[in-house]
DNA sequence: TCCGTTTGTGTAATCGTGTACACAATCATG
DNA sequence: CATGATTGTGTACACGATTACACAAACGGA
């Protein structure tokens, strides 16, 4: 009971061994006597010895320590995903630190305390730091980093995400339901990510001689959501609605239903983006530009596995979304 | 670009010092010049020198790392809390390490694993590990262990929560209500949390000559509460269902209204555990048990200061639920 | 002026592994 | 049987920081 952990040396002289046969039972392509490993892991297995990881990774030069860059755990709109990679991490004997940029003041300092440990990669999710600060930040230790946003470097691999040709068939199919006034809600007022997901929709609408006529800003949640919808069916008269996320957008569709009495999609058309799970719930049924998810991570975890094999270069990989057609446009 | 992180002894080398005044620089109660102090620490942010927490928690004894146990990071029941704690723990300049059960195959490996990095303390939210197992697993190296389960050990403090009072409020008004015929959606089959929880509506229940009914075992999700309650709804013909957490309520209200069209509170009353924000939502608007998820982790705050603060003995922090009331029961 | 204290710095050991190197023992081969 | 390859193990150092100890310089009080 809260007994100090027993260290190899010490495991050596139980086992009547040098601590360097004990770091080889435990490395499984060394030099060692198949005897003599059982004993040593029979002896370790019985003092619950394991080998201390810190030691090892100052040696190795390797933490297998991954640090995932989020805004936020709770909101849905990354969850999946943070949900998906961590799993596929840990299959792979990685374990993830997460930094959590929303509601940390200095982001950066956060990071620097991350790099400090020597991750062996970077993946950022969030839209709140810039990609040039995270390659400032952990360039000297060479980790990868993963990214929407591409960025010229040869430290930076990233994932191109490509949603014209969904976000042209879904308002297609508003434009032809006769809607005319379309809004649009971001979901933060300056990232990269959010100005991209706009573009989509504006070319689309361009294209048949439309254009975004409204505009509001919130962050990613219901409430604002909810909240902007409001001030943004009050002051101008659209009757469609495009949202940076699916949180937003159901948080939209409550304020219009609740505060103003109109209903999906007869009244006003509302589209989502990222296609969680909760969009398809029967109570929502959504229509959004959602992201293979699987696809996604999958891609993630490749760069991840190219860089871990030492592949040089950076690399990039580009996925194309999909319209998931819901009852609210 | 890409080149090798400096070193301490390098730096020494760079400001004409030994290394060992070097990570005096870095230490603030440290006995060293204060002119010598700033020119290392402006050398050092010249040549984007930071002391590896590697090799100093190699020295300290002391990672800053704290494991995390989780069952999933998506689950909005636990999310909110988790977002939570990340925030707190990097506030103190502590760092998270998330281990996921749900889909992991060997937790018990997976936090042998967690366990070789040293970290200072575990938090366990999942109930998909028993509280002997990560005992017997981190005890080695003597973090705390947070967790809902009480445990008579020395190492492990707890956080007790007692719903039964706000169960009994609940479980007044929907009896008051006309409702008689019970059911229990369970979140997991053998959880000892879910086990309490159920305990709290039946003793409520019992008080007033009634029984759970029907049962059935969801597992925290809305398409389990979905399929579970159709399930339920076929064979038994309760008019009440009290479930596991909030988001499997959201999917038995659903699948009362579309597979049966039965609404709330009318034809039945539905029933959350969790007190999530999305219960609150106006498409939501759930009835549920809820906790005060900043009070929660408060305690889990405070039980790791005080382990940090090397007091002895574990700790138990008791807290009460209360019925926040929506349109479903 | 002299001695005790404080201040600032260097030297060397330490934390727990992994591994290059050395060396003895075993094995294969002619 | 001689020789070279292979196998198994120990010794010693490296990884990059922290820190106990030693010591010189500066300082203060009598």
């Amino acid at each position: 009971m809260n007994k100090r952990r027993i260290t190899s040396k010490e495991l050596a002289k139980l086992a009547g061994v040098s601590s360097a046969t004990i770091s080889r039972a435990f490395s499984p392509d060394s030099r060692i006597g198949s005897a003599t490993r059982d004993r040593i892991l029979s002896v370790a297995r019985e003092h619950g010895y394991q080998p201390n990881a810190i030691a090892r990774s100052l040696n190795n030069q390797r933490s297998r320590l991954v640090a995932l860059v989020v805004n936020a755990i709770g909101n849905p709109c990354e969850a999946e995903e943070q949900q998906l990679l961590v799993h596929r991490l840990q299959a792979r004997q990685l374990l993830p630190i997460i930094l959590c940029c929303a509601d940390h003041d200095d982001r950066l300092q956060l990071m620097r305390l991350a790099s400090t440990y020597q991750v062996d990669h970077v993946v950022v999710f969030s839209d709140m730091v810039s990609m040039q600060d995270a390659v400032d930040i952990f360039h000297t230790t060479k980790p990868i980093i993963v990214s929407f946003e591409p960025l010229e470097n040869e430290n930076v691999s990233n994932i191109r995400i490509d949603g014209s040709a969904a976000a042209d068939e879904i308002i297609e199919k508003i434009v032809n339901d006769g809607k005319k006034r379309f809004a649009y809600l971001s979901g933060t007022k300056s990232s990269w990510i959010d100005k991209l997901r706009r573009k989509w929709f504006a070319d689309a609408l361009a294209k048949r001689g439309l254009a975004i006529e409204a505009e509001a800003f919130g962050d990613y949640t219901y409430d604002s959501g909810f909240k902007e919808a409001v001030l943004l069916l009050h002051r101008s008269k659209v009757d469609a609605i495009i949202c940076g996320n699916d949180v937003m957008a159901i948080g939209a569709r409550d304020a219009a239903r609740r505060m103003l009495g109109k209903n999906t999609p007869d009244d006003i058309a509302i589209v989502g983006q990222d296609g969680i799970a909760m969009a398809a719930w029967d109570c929502n049924d959504l229509t959004t530009l959602s992201l293979d998810h699987v696809a996604f991570i999958d891609a993630v975890v490749d760069l991840i596995e190219r860089h871990d094999a030492d592949l040089p270069g950076p690399h990039s990989i580009t996925l194309t979304c999909n319209a998931r057609w819901g009852s609210t446009a």
